[in-house]
RNA sequence: GCCGGGGUAGCUCAGUUGGUCAGAGCGGCGGUCUCAUAAUCCGCAGGUCUGGGGUUCGAGUCCCCACCCCGGUACCA
């Protein structure tokens, strides 16, 4: 397979205490939308998610629940997964750090660091909290007002504990170089700047490793310390990709094309990760974008806050996807909360964006383009021959739009890119209708009827294109509303051969009627 | 403290190198149509572009000062 053709994408993986609210999700959309547009542009994609299992919280949280560590984790990939499928997530695979395949791509890893010379003993220092077993940070501890916050009456210790670092501060010239080298390493800008001034600073050692854990992936050369969380964490891109045990596979996926991740942990992605690479002599990924967060706005005192459990403020994807439905909650969040930037969510808002964008247009214009199709010709719009398609289009430059959508989903600027498919694609179907008047024209000129609705028939046919990363099931049941089949497989569409009109020779209905109506894809909610 | 990004219509935000840049969407108000999910389409927003000073023929758009908000400031996936 030529290089070009193959895209090796990721999300960062979860850690299983609890289960994904809406701000995960946000990742593994933004992530699936890259998926399925790069699968569209007609790259091998590889699309990889997971979850981290290998923190001391999990043994803790198992042993609340009675269970052995490994059926807790296991039990919460499952949750996840479930999770992820009912949002459509098109990954690929997913790996569970606690899996043999890492701990043994794990160790070999770390081994190669080892002999490579840039792992050495020291000690560490810090609070510790003998409720959670585990060190706590300085500012961890400073927003607690000097407590563990998680338990806040268990006095912390200060503990010295001899275990491995990694030699961080040697990689600084060459990770400013290859900063500066690759430009577009680090997206978007504003977390580019952010890295390469802290680099710029100072980089110290890394301990990487923890004393005293049975749950955990050991240290091949001491076995009675286990590798600390990041430095397993970051290597489950490599090691689901066949690090250390498929070598064929790590060859074909490797390197990574883009890490999509929270801006939270851009640095461990953007310092730490491409350290322990060259340490070990394995090639660099291409890109790490660090996408914004997902704040909840509070209905009632209008304060935006971040999402957490202590904030209480969780809402989980599962609700909203009752209530509405996964296309909705997948329009939400990639059109209304910019990719890069940060974005807000609540109730009212989340309804109001699906009433008027989802029911009020798109649905509202798939009703009311079939209705008339089968009210007028019964769902046979006959041979498509003479037939200008691109009448509809009038002002609109469908080949420029469409160069220039797949310059911004490929930039992951999904939310600019709904909005110029919602502007200039969709009010441009209403406002041919409304103009031409097909429910009047249906009256003295049946032809000129038929014309008009072909022409949004094609429309249809575009717009399920373009929409298809976005809102995979919409857009299908667009494509599938009429047998644009029987000209173009749907498995073979993409933005680049979008502008092309329909090349089949006749147009019928073929989308599910009920009681002689099409039926409704987003029914409207009640907001107050 | 230091570094970085911001403060533009009720809300969410666009506004390249200074001169139709005072805009879009949503909400609201008025009107129209009837194919449609009381949807669509058309018209209406007169906001000191946070405040003050400066550069300029001319500044949201550059400079300075002030106030406010948000990130980062390393062992937080």
């Amino acid at each position: 397979m030529a290089e070009q053709d193959r895209f090796y994408i990721t999300t960062a993986i979860d850690y299983p205490n609890s289960r994904p609210h809406i701000g995960t999700a946000f990742e593994k959309i933004g992530a699936d939308v890259q998926a399925r547009f790069r699968r569209m542009e007609g790259a091998s994609v590889h699309f990889l998610m997971g979850n981290d299992e290998n923190t001391n919280k999990v043994t803790l949280r198992a042993r609340e629940l009675g269970l052995e560590p490994k059926a807790y984790v296991d039990d919460m990939a499952r949750q996840f997964q479930e999770v992820w499928a009912a949002l459509e997530i098109s990954n690929d695979d997913f790996i569970q750090t606690s899996e043999p395949r890492h701990h043994e791509g794990c160790k070999k890893f770390i081994q190669a660091v080892y002999d490579a010379g840039d792992i050495y003993p020291g000690v560490y220092a810090g609070h510790y909290c003998t409720g959670c077993e585990s060190f706590k940070t300085e500012k961890e501890v400073a927003e607690a007002g000097g407590k563990c916050p998680n338990h806040p009456n268990t006095p912390l210790s200060w503990v010295e504990e001899e275990n491995y670092y990694f030699r961080l501060s040697a990689f600084r010239d060459r990770l400013l170089a290859y900063y500066a080298a690759n430009p577009d390493f680090i997206q978007p800008e504003s977390r580019r700047n952010e890295i390469v001034s802290l680099v710029e600073g100072e980089l110290k050692d890394v301990a990487i490793s923890r004393k005293g854990f049975t749950w955990g992936i050991p240290v091949p050369f001491d076995e009675t310390q286990t590798i600390y969380v990041w430095f397993d964490a970051l290597l489950n891109y490599a090691t689901a990709a066949g690090y250390g045990g498929d070598e064929e596979r790590f060859a074909r996926l490797w390197p990574a094309d883009v890490h999509v991740i929270g801006k939270d942990i851009t640095r461990f992605h953007c310092a730490l990760w491409p350290a322990m690479l060259m340490s070990a002599g394995v090639a660099l990924p291409r890109k790490v974008f660090g996408h914004g967060f997902v704040y909840r706005k509070n209905e009632e005192s209008g304060e935006v806050a971040k999402i957490g459990k202590s904030m209480g403020n969780v809402v989980e994807p599962m609700e909203l996807i009752e209530k509405f439905s996964a296309e909705a909650f997948r329009y939400y969040f990639i059109s209304q909360c910019p990719f890069g930037g940060d974005g807000e969510f609540s109730f009212e808002r989340f309804a109001d964006a699906y009433n008027s964008g989802l029911a009020n247009n798109l649905g509202n214009l798939y009703s009311r383009i079939l209705t008339m199709c089968l009210k007028y010709f019964e769902g046979d719009l006959g041979s498509t021959e003479g037939i200008d398609l691109t009448i509809w289009r009038r002002g609109l430059d469908v080949s420029a739009l469409t160069g220039e959508l797949r310059e911004q989903v490929g930039a992951f600027d999904y939310s600019g890119a709904m909005q110029r498919i919602w502007l200039e694609v969709v009010d441009a179907a209403n406002r041919y209708i409304q103009e031409t008047e097909p429910f009047k024209l249906a009256k003295t000129d049946l032809e000129a009827t038929r014309v008009v609705l072909a022409n949004v028939a094609d429309w249809m046919r575009l717009t399920a294109i373009l929409i298809k990363p976005f809102l995979p099931r919409t857009a299908e049941t667009f494509y599938r509303a009429f047998d644009f089949e029987s000209a173009q497989p749907w498995d073979e569409v993409s933005y680049g051969t979008a502008a092309t009109p329909f090349s089949g020779t006749s147009l019928h209905v073929t989308a599910p009627i009920v009681n002689g109506k099409p039926v409704p894809l987003f029914p409207k909610v009640e907001t107050r």
